[in-house]
RNA sequence: GCUGAUAUAGUGUAGUGGCCAAUCAUGCCGGCCUCUCACGCCGGCGACUGGGGUUCGAAUCCCCAUAUCAGCACCA
């Protein structure tokens, strides 16, 4: 009656994996990880847990103007968080000199080659197919330039490596790619005296080939990358792995950009990175989102090159499976109004803690005479159920009459069996969604449940996010 | 503009020439259960972008059109 169904599908097979895999998942340290970083950790996730072997979490802070110093912790936490099988963890800011030693190698086979012209110029070069002085000189003097960059003798934007491909390629995405640069503006957080940096389809490269990968899923942005790495493999003789590149992915509503959110939050348009409006991984676990619900959804979608619209209906519906044979069930009142109520008997409810489960305990409400209801409710007129206690007809805007203990009454004349509170038994309560605050008050117990998700009666799965004197925090989880 | 990719119900997904008058999930509608509009159960609704081919036969192959997306950075 309350099993979980299994309600993800399986992926495809990937070839040559039986005997294992070597994977990574590689993200640039700016932020959190937010539900498109989900997307990319679970699919590689999976299939390393479906083959056993490696899963590398590489940190690509080859960019110190892209590195914020605080993601390095953030994104351990998320990972930890989602349940990502990491084995092995690199840092490619400490491999600079791996960079380097393979760049003077690719510049010895003739691959590469040091540019020392202006990037507009060579940008317009390029589209017109035309190859920039540059590309002809000699490997010696290639070498010579290259130690003079090491040396510090050129300041920023005066030299570039470039990887040689084919200045007239259809393409104009792969013709001769940067792949290192002279960068002094921007210290490294972690390497203060790096002032060589490797751009990033060189650096992952390398280390795709180093580290063994055998499988690589990443997003279709990557497309014209996988083309213009495969020179650098091809150059060294090394053997490319298999990639795969996923569509693009959206949310109704959500910023998923890095960059987006800081903005967000520097303007004081969102809380934190945490905030309730936001699709980090943090901000779903605040609201009570499980990682095994954003496991299932990713898996779901797979790893098709269809662009996608990602809608929260499916994410909330695995949730829902996940969370709810856990959530305990409790009373609140939003925007409560106090309804005194006369002719009824002294007497108290028993509302089970869980309906399918009797041996999980029940709720004891005593009625001594008032109690709050949801002002909606109260609007509405006629006849009411308080649920688990009796019947009451509406006389005015705060008050109401005893109507019977019948159930079936209720029942026969179409009446709501909504939830009450007895004015001397209510912890007040924010419940925070999206749209905003609602106020009101819940059943005192929930204060014990901080952490934890429950069920409020006819409104929805909550997280308990604080109980601050009394009163309780709750973020809206979904129905 | 150039290069590449994709197009199955509201959303996500299965389907690689006949077993497809198309799968599963979610959503929505109806019913059952139930003192929640939850959970569970039953039933229903709802799709192959368009046009040409190829073939005995196409959602599946080819071409064109349209739409969408990605890349064309000294970002990843």
């Amino acid at each position: 009656m309350h099993e979980k169904k299994e309600r993800s599908h399986e992926l495809p097979d990937l070839p040559n994996a039986q005997s294992g895999v070597v994977m990574r998942f590689a993200p640039n340290p700016s932020g959190p990880l937010h539900l498109g970083h989900a997307r990319a950790s679970v699919l590689n996730d999976y299939y390393v847990k479906k083959y056993g072997g490696k899963f590398y979490y590489r940190v690509e802070d080859t960019d110190p103007k892209r590195v914020d110093p605080s993601a390095y912790e953030m994104v351990s936490e998320d990972l930890a968080w989602l349940g990502i099988g990491i084995t092995d963890v690199v840092y490619q800011s400490d491999r600079f000199a791996i960079y380097y030693e393979y760049a003077r190698e690719l510049l010895k086979l003739g691959g590469a080659y040091m540019c020392t012209c202006d990037n507009n110029e060579f940008r317009e070069k390029k589209l017109k197919k035309i190859a920039c002085p540059c590309r002809e000189i000699s490997v010696e003097e290639n070498l010579k330039r290259f130690d003079d960059m090491l040396a510090g003798k050129y300041a920023e934007g005066e030299i570039t490596l470039r990887v040689k491909t084919d200045i007239a390629h259809p393409d104009p995405a792969v013709r001769d790619f940067a792949a290192m640069r002279v960068l002094t503006s921007t210290p490294h957080p972690r390497k203060p005296e790096i002032f060589v940096y490797p751009l990033m389809n060189f650096s992952v490269a390398v280390d795709d080939h180093l580290l063994g990968m055998t499988h690589v899923i990443r997003g279709k942005d990557h497309i014209a990358n996988t083309r213009r790495q495969e020179y650098i493999y091809n150059y060294f003789g090394w053997k490319m792995p298999y990639f795969y590149h996923y569509g693009r992915m959206s949310i109704a509503g959500l910023e998923l950009s890095t960059s987006g959110m800081r903005k967000g939050i520097n303007e004081g348009l969102y809380t934190g990175w945490d905030d309730i409006h936001l699709g980090t991984l943090r901000a779903l676990a605040r609201r009570g989102i499980q990682p095994d619900a954003v496991r299932a959804a990713t898996i779901d979608i797979g790893m098709g090159d269809t662009d996608i619209s990602f809608s929260w209906e499916n994410l909330f519906a695995q949730n829902k499976a996940v969370i709810d044979a856990g959530a305990d069930r409790y009373f609140f009142v939003p925007d409560a109004v106090e309804v005194e109520i006369t002719g009824a008997p002294k007497t108290e409810a028993h509302a089970p803690v869980y309906p399918n489960q009797p041996e999980r305990g029940e709720r004891v409400l005593p009625f001594t005479g008032r109690v709050l209801l949801p002002k909606s409710e109260m609007e509405k007129g006629g006849m009411l159920r308080l649920k688990d206690l009796f019947n009451i007809n509406i006389t005015g805007p705060s008050s109401a009459e005893y109507a019977g203990d019948s159930l079936a009454d209720a029942r026969s004349q179409k009446a709501a069996i909504v939830q009450w509170l007895p004015v001397e038994m209510a912890a007040p309560c924010s419940l925070l969604m999206p749209e905003g605050i609602l106020e009101g008050f819940c059943e005192p117990a929930v204060r014990e449940y901080a952490g934890r998700i429950v069920q409020f009666e006819r409104v929805g799965f909550s997280k308990i996010d604080a109980v601050n004197d009394g009163k309780v925090i709750a973020y809206f989880t979904h129905r």
